[in-house]
DNA sequence: CTCATATAGTTCAGGCAATGAACTAATACT
DNA sequence: AGTATTAGTTCATTGCCTGAACTATATGAG
């Protein structure tokens, strides 16, 4: 009897492990330490030596792959005082990725060079709200090719792109799960056609994530760890840890808005009850404050609650604190289920830190004690264009770790 | 100037990775190629070279390795219907690994060879309630002294162990943050002293973390994905994503007995409060059953209690629904924050499953819908002895994966 | 009983990648 | 101008995997 082999490197098996491997890793290493090192400052050979511990000779070699591949370039000399100059290396500025979103009120896309700079950013207004998937993605993908060629004028190759999405994504798949402010639900994305014929392709992000991963760069800080949490039309998350976004088994970890706060509270647009996005989602918010969110368009009726925040009316204050006050319980659940006490507040978060504060810092004081301390409760760093240039972003440190990718 | 090398090699930072890595890549897909085989199954080093996707060549050179290192031996002949049979291959059941538990009213040891078999155990009656943890060391090393003479004398070499105790562990730096129940607060272990000499010394682990580990070990299926939720005095939880255990950032993830489920409830040992074990822990089920937890021991308290469940005593019955349901919220945040949609019920949420399960399934549907279908919450496989077997296994198969520890 | 066939496992030349030492290149200090 | 110092390259060596050839050991047919 022949007995069947588990599984011949299959799904979780490991690959087989040959000597080529080593070679794609060093690779990893040498562009990886290239990138680490504070922008505008150029690391010769012999420091990207040092800093990963390979010798000079492999370095040079590594380094010359990565100039085949275009991934890198020499630029200048580095005098080290005394002795041979070294000359520097820098991701090439001339290949980068597009970032891209959809959201609510308009699409958006954005040319990111691999060393992070920003070429060109594009945001076409546009009403999604309940439109369809496939005229949505027709007038990126167009919005796409525009900017892609302009960027080509100014000889800068797009090496490949990351999408963002306001909801459940499945980024293995391409799927959008469910975006409920778009009227999406199980609809499959024809990511290629954003960007034809790249060598990435285009990578699926939630929202939330990607502005988390956003935040992550801003940070100059090694292994960071921390929990995002966006405040838009709903609550989104994502969840940091070591530097590396956690997903899940799933791909959606980190969707705090939906964490049973209010257990005999109001129903949620996920089918659920009392969640967390219920009472500090924009909406939520809005009508507890006694503002009708449909008078005129949501920066509007932002607006008006900055008003009255500021005027102190006592509707508004309370509609505000009630809903830091149950952000924090959130918060102090999720300390204990991940092991997480830094929390960054985003989106509507960010702006209406200055009357959540207190409230938040209480309420995770009563449930979670000794978690999170009060400095580590920031807001966010990055703006309004979070998510667009944190899923570029993601994949320019996707590609940083495999850029063997690039070379046939 | 000389630029400062950004961390050479530092944490975070990869290693150097040099031609030798691979050979020890090789060496542990090998060994885990080996390992994955049904117990009973012994494969010839062709299968392996079939599963694993390395040629015979390889696997005949690895295999001569890890023979000399004891990891492995050879068992029998194979035939395969035509041709040269081959030569049975397994894990050494002569080479072992330890595991050990602190628990309140015992402390114990096991002998677990690495093909998984339960050579020895033993368990030692001792009252360690407010115990110091010195005295309580002192009684598990002797009782591990023990175990391991008896196991040489049956020539099984003890190559380290596992300790798993009932708090909050930092397994870094051997630490435990807080044992409730033994009254321990930052207290420092000196694992080493327990198995002097091993080549893997002694790891430790959280007692629910560590049954996880087991009940991962008792499914067969690869890339499990689940939710262990342990019903002690407190309620500890372990989560296991596609068969790693997740222990978070700082090593103490899946406590989900801290979830705030009670907003309003009342004050819990962690200090926060309506935490899910203010409801659904052991002391607090029997209260609200009516029977005072300091009636002799906490095993009898739980006949008690199941009698009365047995004779539908009305004051019990509602008191394990209302644990249930509440349990179930703290399930349904959880599916939202890890992306878990699958919960192994443990400890005494296993012996209460029948009584459980509706209020559960009613809470989870409420509050995270369409995320735990009903076949999805199972009661644990493994029993008593989850923690000390679950803490050996996870020893092992750290050896599993890096095999190389064991050559100088 | 013998030979063809099939499978297991070993041996060996070849190739790839990192290493370390020797070497060349380019600068600053004296 | 000469020396010290650092950057980067060249090259022989080593280690490991691969693939092909080879040996070893079984089954089954004539």
């Amino acid at each position: 009897m022949v007995m069947p082999a588990p599984a011949a490197a299959g799904p979780g098996g490991a690959a087989p492990g040959s000597v080529g491997d080593v070679r794609r890793s060093n690779l990893a290493l040498v562009l990886g330490a290239i990138a680490e090192f504070p922008p505008g400052i150029h690391p010769s050979r012999a420091q990207v030596a040092g800093a990963t511990g390979l010798t000079k000779a492999s370095v040079s070699s590594l380094v010359l792959d990565l100039l085949d591949a275009g991934v890198i370039r020499e630029i200048g000399l580095n005098p080290q005082g005394r002795g041979r100059p070294g000359v520097g290396l820098e991701l090439s500025p001339s290949r980068s990725v597009m970032g891209m979103e959809i959201n609510v009120d308009y699409i958006s896309a954005a040319v990111v060079g691999l060393s992070g700079t920003v070429l060109l950013r594009q945001v076409e207004e546009r009403d999604n709200r309940n439109s369809m998937d496939k005229p949505v993605l027709a007038a990126l993908a167009a919005l796409a090719a525009e900017v892609r060629s302009a960027a080509r004028d100014q000889g800068v190759e797009v090496l490949g792109g990351g999408l963002a999405v306001p909801g459940l994504v499945d980024p293995a798949r391409a799927r959008v799960l469910t975006a409920p402010n778009l009227g999406w639900v199980d609809v499959d994305l024809d990511l290629d056609a954003l960007l034809p014929g790249t060598a990435l392709g285009v990578a699926l992000f939630n929202e939330a994530n990607a502005a988390a991963l956003a935040e992550l760069r801003h940070r100059a800080d090694r292994g960071s760890t921390f929990l995002f949490v966006s405040g838009e039309v709903g609550v989104g998350g994502g969840i940091v840890i070591g530097s590396e976004l956690f997903t899940g088994p799933g791909g959606h970890a980190g969707e705090v808005g939906h964490i049973v706060v209010d257990p005999d509270g109001g129903h949620c647009s996920c089918g659920g009850t009392g969640c967390l996005e219920t009472v500090a989602g924009q909406d939520a918010i809005f009508i507890a404050a006694g503002l009708a969110p449909d008078v005129g368009s949501r920066s509007a009726t932002m607006s008006a609650l900055l008003q009255a925040l500021e005027s102190r009316v006592p509707q508004a204050v309370t509609a505000v604190e009630r809903a830091g006050y149950f952000l924090g319980m959130a918060l102090a659940s999720t300390a204990r289920v991940v092991d997480i006490d830094s929390v960054v507040l985003g989106g509507h978060f960010a702006v209406l830190e200055p009357w959540l504060r207190a409230p938040l810092l209480e309420s995770l004081h009563k449930y979670a004690p000794g978690k999170y301390a009060s400095e580590q409760v920031t807001v966010s760093a990055v703006g309004e264009f979070g998510a667009l240039l944190g899923a570029a972003g993601s994949v320019i440190r996707s590609l940083v770790e495999a850029p063997h990718r690039l070379q046939p």
